[in-house]
DNA sequence: GCGACAG
DNA sequence: ATCTTGTCGC
């Protein structure tokens, strides 16, 4: 198995290939979500995609993956666990959307490269990342109301590596930034419009749910 | 040494 | 991630 120096070493290789500009279509017609599902007893563990119509939020097309987990979770490594069984899901997809929403960071990284940024780079494919909780940088000022944002910056060198982005009055905001291909601007305006009712992205929600039924199917 | 630490 | 429904507080 691949060792920590080398999960390392292999993070500041791919994280030269990472895209921070919008090179999506100029129309977007599918989105999808990608969430890893985990079981409580076991070591099994299930990649979930949920392809959605944009316009409409309809559920088009879901693909899942279970399998036994085959990295530990160490904080600033998160993606070499939970890419195995995304590719896979990946790979059974039919339809393959115009970008993807990740639960997790991308560029909002201690490496600037976060799974939403190593699952875009391995499949060459615009990502956003937009995780429930901080992995890296610092915020102040943000506003209550739907839509405020704050910007995220790296204590390392001062720049900019996200967004915090309350998706709903008074609610924890999420943590968005650049996975591959598509601007920190264009990712924060397409992630509020993705939390029509709730916290997080419908896209989230959708492959969490789906998700978690492969995962309890495949253990019988 | 202490706190922080995606899921 | 997983414990988990109703309940406490603004």
């Amino acid at each position: 198995m691949i060792t920590e120096e080398e999960a390392i070493a292999l993070q500041e290789e791919l994280s030269r290939a990472v895209i921070l500009t919008d090179q999506l279509p100029a129309t977007i017609n599918y989105i999808a979500g990608t969430d890893v599902e985990y079981d409580k007893d076991t070591n099994l563990i299930a990649g979930s995609i949920a392809v959605l119509d944009y316009k409409t939020l309809n559920v088009i097309e879901v693909a899942t993956h279970c399998m036994e987990v085959t990295f530990p979770y160490i904080p600033g490594l998160f993606s070499f666990r939970e890419m195995p069984p995304l590719l896979e899901a990946f790979n059974k997809l039919e339809v393959k959307p115009d970008l993807f929403v990740c639960d997790a960071q991308g560029m909002a990284h201690p490496r600037r490269f976060g799974l939403a940024c190593h699952f875009g780079v391995s499949i060459n494919y615009p990502v956003i990342g937009c995780g429930k909780t901080k992995l890296y940088g610092v915020y102040e000022d943000l506003g209550e109301e739907r839509g405020s944002v704050a910007s995220l910056i790296a204590p390392d060198n001062g720049e900019t590596i996200g967004n915090a982005l309350r998706t709903q009055a008074g609610i924890n905001p999420v943590f968005v930034s650049v996975g591959h291909k598509i601007s920190l601007a264009t990712a924060t305006d397409i992630v509020l419009k993705l939390c029509t009712q709730y916290r997080l992205p419908e896209t989230t929600r959708v492959a969490d749910h789906y998700g978690r039924l492969a995962l309890l199917a495949y253990k019988k």
